[in-house]
DNA sequence: ACCCTGACACGAT
DNA sequence: AATCGTGCCAGGG
């Protein structure tokens, strides 16, 4: 982790319920790095994400970003499913579960 | 140092 | 609803 971003956009990764799902651009924002949806992005393909809740992380529209069809992507869906999000074709129902957090209470947390 | 790619997002068409 | 253009910037070659 040579770069602080990236232990920021973990920590906050790592606070996600079950359930609830962030697009990578709300993960950026929440880990206070507005505009850098892409950063989140390469944490996820990078960094060790092994034991942290990674596929509740989803493009702002809803759908999952990996390439359809492939291992990764049927894993993720399947693990949304496990935990009762719901599926609108192949987008996740945002209105329903995307994560909002209180800000303050995040802030908290983070400051541990 | 330069170039290309990409698990992104948003506004305009 | 789908494409396209543009901004973003870390990784890898």
């Amino acid at each position: 982790m040579a770069h602080s971003g990236e232990q920021a956009i973990l920590s906050v990764l790592a606070l996600i319920p079950a359930g609830n799902v962030v697009s990578y651009g709300q993960l950026a924002d929440l880990a206070g790095l507005p505009g850098r949806a892409r950063l989140a992005g390469t944490v996820l393909r990078t960094a060790d994400t092994q034991a942290l809740p990674w596929h509740r992380v989803v493009s702002s529209s809803g759908e999952i970003s990996l390439p359809a069809g492939s291992e990764a992507a049927q894993e993720q869906r399947q693990r949304l499913l496990a935990e009762g999000v719901v599926f609108r074709g192949k987008r996740v129902n945002m209105k329903q579960h995307q994560w909002r957090p209180d800000l303050g209470a995040l802030l908290m947390l983070l400051e541990h």
